[in-house]
DNA sequence: CCGCAATTTGTAAACGTATTCATTTAACGA
DNA sequence: TCGTTAAATGAATACGTTTACAAATTGCGG
């Protein structure tokens, strides 16, 4: 590999300064055109590129954002990461897309990289499983959380959020509309915030018909944010003497996972069971079974997103501010009244 | 922002030198234990961690990898990109993944940033547009390609491609046994090695039935690989007369796209039309219209397309390799007899 | 107890850039 | 022409590391 051409290369070739160089390089305004044009010739000429790691030293700064997420696989999230590149790129920035399989190990190892690659800012959706450690970092770089919050005081940072409890209200609103009562709740991780808002959304929305879900209501599985979670808890819910007559899955991944294992178990939708999803799936009306669902305005949350990093970036020290999003109820072909 | 903790704070404090702590640091074994003891005590002590920033800077590495490819939104590319990660993260890479759109623009971009950022390797899946940069950064970073040929003399490096010319010759082939022969071929970008090979696949598979496609055959959309060009193909193909009986989608972003037009137009898969597509579409079995399709195994691709980045950071003078993979045909509920 | 080798530690110079401060040059009115 | 000021350029230092080289320490046979 042969040895990279330096700011010292050019300016010796062009007899001037190193100094005068990076001026020029940088647009300072303290140069004359003549000598921008000569610099610039010999940085065509040579084919010149910058060294943004030794700027990033000098400079402390990189330019650059981190973006941790927990699944590449979940379209919500990736519609949400295009927006947010397409914000933050105008402003020169780059995204770090990092996509830990919502494993805290490897969040944690992800942190320490984002860290000592001193980005410069952090968009985080995170396990949940790191937040002493975030709360160290966050002293040291501008943070916006997406959907999750961080579990303890002293926080410093914007939270992007979808508004958990309502979508799910509003969803199981809609099953014990048709008659459902016994319905089979899938939810995330019990430590995540938006998990617990989302439970609270249908436990409240069942006891404005007087259902008490407490330990003893049997509906609830409890895994991941993941298909394999959801793949689960039909196979759970089908060893089931009694029989739940809808679903409500807390999460997309969750819903494919369902939508999956119900599919191999030739078990049709709505008519032996409906389904409702917090968070729509992808290519929906091609699907056989389009489940009613609450989606939200990706790009809205994208571009809210890279503002909110960019401007944190801008003011580290601003308020800490909350920006939540309502739910949009798109009807699908799942549902039907209950079959007894 | 408080100030970072550096080695020559810890150093200070254990009554050092910072080559010392650098090497403890670097597990460099000219050190002894007790001292490795004091050192990594007040490395624990103060929460250091490195400056990879000036680590790259002197070693002129910088352990990650960039991966270029046009759409994040191609589960193709995503189910790749996965698994890459996974190879390298573990020799402690990071791989930086950087989607393009399919502009050219934001192409030449990101690889200039990924220039002046020192990756130590790089994966491409370019637009065919920046060959010539491509070409230059050659002589200073080792590189795979991926699915996309450089049209040049003098690229040094490895492929990795799907059978390109086998799949669309044995989906061609599918279609004529059915006795289709008004096959619309919707195709990508031509100046792509991978269309091209595509194409003549289906030009081969035609000319075995002694049907021969040239600048007279009718039935050719050519569009870049998004679910928009899907669409517009829809379209231009029912404003034709002679309709087609069959459709041959090269590639699963067009394939989507055809899927939601012809959803939109009300156009039965098989009853009107027949459909098959080169590489796989998402959550497939839970389509209405599931198209036979030209499949890869992914985490195989990736996995040689990590160790292929891996193996040419170690030795960058390797001779050119290419690795192809063939496909398996998934036999989907999009086939039929042509309608006349 | 000395001397020499082997091991461990320290000193100092880089890596490529930005930037303060000092110096040179240009501009211009008197 | 000269002096003054403003503008352009240069010299030198620093950013946080690594690493060649030098120096110091240790071990050990005699």
């Amino acid at each position: 590999m042969p040895k990279q051409i330096t700011i010292k290369d050019i300016a010796k070739k062009t007899h001037v300064s190193v100094a005068t160089v990076s001026r020029v390089l940088n647009d300072s305004d303290c140069v004359t055109d003549a000598m921008r044009q000569r610099v610039m010739e010999t940085v065509r000429e040579l084919g010149y590129v910058p060294n943004s790691i030794a700027k990033s030293l000098k400079t402390n700064s990189t330019y650059s954002i981190g973006f941790l997420v927990p699944d590449i696989s979940n379209h919500f999230l990736i519609s949400i990461a295009r927006t947010v590149e397409d914000i933050v790129s105008r402003q020169k920035y780059n995204l770090f897309l990092c996509s830990t399989g919502n494993r805290a190990d490897r969040e944690l190892d992800y942190l320490k990289m984002l860290l000592s690659r001193n980005v410069d800012g952090l968009i985080l959706n995170t396990t949940g499983h790191n937040d002493d450690f975030i709360l160290k970092m966050n002293t040291q770089i501008p943070m916006v959380l997406l959907n999750r919050q961080v579990q303890a005081e002293g926080f410093h940072g914007d939270l992007v959020d979808t508004n958990n409890h309502l979508g799910c209200y509003l969803l199981t609103k809609q099953l014990l509309s048709l008659g459902h009562r016994k319905i089979f709740v899938v939810c995330g991780p019990a430590h995540l915030s938006n998990s617990q808002e989302r439970f609270q959304g249908f436990v409240d929305a069942m006891a404005e018909k007087g259902i008490c879900v407490d330990e003893h209501y049997p509906y609830i599985y409890t895994g991941d944010f993941l298909m394999q979670s959801g793949m689960e808890a039909v196979n759970h819910l089908y060893e089931m003497e009694d029989k739940p007559t809808a679903i409500l899955s807390m999460n997309n991944m969750l819903t494919v996972g369902i939508l999956e294992q119900l599919h191999a178990r030739n078990i049709r939708v709505p008519e032996q069971v409906s389904l409702v999803s917090y968070d729509a799936i992808n290519n929906m009306d091609l699907m056989v079974t389009r489940p009613t669902s609450a989606t939200f305005d990706t790009t809205a949350i994208g571009e809210r997103l890279g503002k909110a990093i960019l401007e944190r970036i801008q003011n580290p020290e601003g308020e800490n501010r909350k920006f939540i999003f309502d739910p949009t109820i798109i009807q699908g072909n799942s549902l039907g009244v209950p079959q007894t």
